[in-house]
Parts: structure tokens; C-alpha cells; sequence
DNA sequence: CACTTGACCTGTCCGC
DNA sequence: TGCGGACAGGTCAAGT
């Protein structure tokens, strides 16, 4: 489930890679997918050139030269795979796999596909071209899908000005890795909601933007706050350790290229490793790296939740 | 207002 | 081996 971390990493991977491309055509299996006028799409997405790609949230926006971005949440499945050739030798040498060898990250099976789905789970195939590279006979290709299993996942062609005013976006909190996002907001934000847990309460997006389920049960561990804590009854010495360690595990998960849990890619189709370096989530039944005591698995605000019962005590008052 | 539940979907895993 | 059900949890809407 790709949060901010996720979203952060295919974002520098498609700012490298997708930028500067042209769109020469788009497919998508239903409407659904990309719910935007057929004549919308043909007037402000194809050939639109990429200029820059950006993330709020957990929303990844790709910004394009018709004044349009891609507006597009991931949710729990999504995936955004770039694939490209970087010279018309090794595409060729590609052509010549056989059609069994296809599939992401290993090379797009040929121009004929597209229009085909080349996964059942792809939603919208993007056909693109580098026409930036002077002087060559042939422009660089390459193509980008998004693949959604669950299609929980949905993308939008907004104009670029309006984007801000999307409902979504607006409702948004700050984002906890800016520089300008001081440990004083980040305890004022959740002192909003003092009376509901601070599970609850970091999953929230319009309280922070960003946090899911994994950086929730990871910072919380690494603060030694158990997850129903309500936020009042937590100190400030523990709120402001809570907020160091959220930014920690956040820039730790965006070194390591995030977490795969079950199915999150990079925009290269490469899993991340930050769930080798998790301390708690999916940890129910190993010891606690802190004390050696089972960690357990419960369900806060809806999501399974982990914890070291033993580290994170529940506390009805302040200490 | 705080919180829970259900809906949206499909692939995987578990117990029988 | 097959099969039903629980589960994965981001977000929104509706209900308690």
C-alpha cells in the first residue's frame, strides 16, 4: 500500500525517467480507470509533453506542457511502470524475446501490444517518446502503465490551476517532511482531535498528510505510545518523540525505496526494503527488538494494528 | 463529535 | 484438490 514514502520514491523515479516525453496515445481498460472525456483526453493529454512530476500526499501529480496534470492516488494496489529503451539496438534485441518472457521490468514485448493489456491488472497504458535526443534517426520509445489489481486506484486530467481546488487536495494537512512543519504544528495538529486515539489520529490525512498503516505502527512503536492512546493523555515529551520518530522512519523508508508489503513497485517495477528494516509491522509473534517480548497483532481505527504490548503501555493519564 | 461499519475490488492464504 | 471465508487497508459515505 503505497503512503508517502511509496508515492516519494516513484515520484524521483519518473522525475528521472518520464520527464521530458511525449504522449503519443493512451489505452485504458474501462472508463472507470480514467474517467475523463474521450475529447478531454485527445485534446490535453495526447501529445502533451511531460514537464514535471510532484507528490502531495499520497497523490503523485504529473504535470504536462497543455497546462493539464495527471492527478493520480494509488491506493492500495497501484502501480505507475515506466518502461523504455534507451537505443533502437537494445529494443530490437528485446523484440526477439518470446511473448512468455513479458512482463514488468523486463522490456515492453512489442509495439503490436499496445492497445493490448500486457496484465490483467493494467488499467492505462501511456505510450510515449523522447523526441528531445537531436540528431537520431528514430525517436526513443517507451511506455508507462498503471496497474491496479483491486481498482481502488483512480487518475484524473485536471487543469494544472485547478488542481489545488480539487476536494481532496484541499482537506489535505501538512506534509511532516517539509522543513517549515515544526514538532510545535505537529502537536497543535493532533491536539485537535484530543479526544480520539492517535492511531486514529495519524491516519488521518487532514491532520498529516501522508501516513498510512505501516508508518503509523512503526513510529508509534518507536515512541513507545500504544496505538488507542488518546491524543490529551499523551505528554509532550512523548508527542515531540513521536514526531522525530515519524520523520525518521519516513526518510529511513524513503532511502531504502519504501516498502513492499504485498504487491508496491517503483516506477522501475523494483520492490522496496524498508520491511527488513521494520521493527513491528508484520512482526506479530518475533521479539521486540527493544525488549525481546512477543509482538502482537490487534485491529485500531480499523486497520491491523502491531505493537509491542510491553513497550507500549496503555496509559489513561498523563505520566 | 467520535467512532464503527460498509462499500469499492481482487488475489492470496488458511482451515476443512 | 477444491472451496468458502477471512484478510489486505486508502478513502468516503452512512449509521450509531
Amino acid at each position: 500500500m503505497p503512503e508517502l514514502p511509496e508515492v516519494e520514491t516513484i515520484k524521483l523515479g519518473l522525475s528521472k525517467l518520464l520527464v521530458g516525453h511525449t504522449i503519443k496515445d493512451v489505452s485504458f481498460d474501462t472508463s472507470k480507470s480514467l474517467p475523463n472525456a474521450l475529447e478531454e483526453v485527445r485534446r490535453f493529454l495526447i501529445g502533451a509533453k511531460v514537464l514535471e512530476v510532484k507528490r502531495r500526499a499520497k497523490v503523485l501529480l504529473i504535470e504536462l506542457s497543455s497546462k493539464y496534470s495527471l492527478v493520480i492516488h494509488l491506493k492500495m494496489t497501484g502501480q505507475l511502470v515506466f518502461i523504455g529503451y534507451a537505443d533502437e539496438a537494445k529494443s530490437k534485441k528485446q523484440k526477439a524475446k518470446s511473448a512468455d518472457d513479458v512482463h514488468f521490468g523486463a522490456g515492453h514485448p512489442n509495439e503490436s501490444l499496445i492497445g493490448k493489456l500486457p496484465d490483467k491488472s493494467t488499467r492505462v497504458v501511456f505510450e510515449l517518446e523522447d523526441q528531445s535526443v537531436k540528431g537520431l534517426t528514430f525517436h526513443k520509445k517507451a511506455w508507462l502503465y498503471f496497474n491496479d489489481q483491486r481498482k481502488f486506484g483512480w487518475m484524473r486530467l485536471i487543469p494544472t490551476a485547478e488542481v489545488p481546488n480539487i476536494d481532496f487536495i484541499k482537506k489535505l494537512g501538512p506534509e511532516p517532511l517539509e522543513a517549515d512543519f515544526t514538532v510545535k504544528d505537529f502537536r497543535e495538529r493532533l491536539l485537535h482531535r484530543p479526544k480520539s486515539n492517535i492511531k486514529a489520529v495519524l491516519l488521518d490525512q487532514t491532520v498529516i498528510a501522508g501516513v498510512g498503516n505501516i508508518y503509523a505502527d512503526e513510529s508509534l512503536w518507536g515512541a513507545k505510545i500504544h496505538p488507542t492512546t488518546l491524543v490529551k493523555d499523551i505528554s509532550t515529551v512523548k508527542l515531540n518523540k513521536l514526531y522525530e520518530e515519524l520523520q525518521f522512519v519516513l526518510k529511513l523508508s524513503i532511502e531504502k525505496g519504501g516498502s513492499t508489503d504485498r504487491n508496491y513497485v517503483d516506477a522501475e517495477g523494483k520492490k522496496g526494503s524498508y520491511m527488513s528494516f521494520a521493527r513491528v509491522f508484520r512482526r506479530e509473534g518475533q521479539p521486540c527488538p527493544r525488549c525481546g517480548i512477543t509482538i502482537i497483532k490487534t485491529r485500531v481505527a480499523g486497520p491491523g494494528t502491531h505493537l509491542c504490548p510491553n513497550c507500549q503501555k496503555i496509559t489513561g493519564v498523563k505520566p
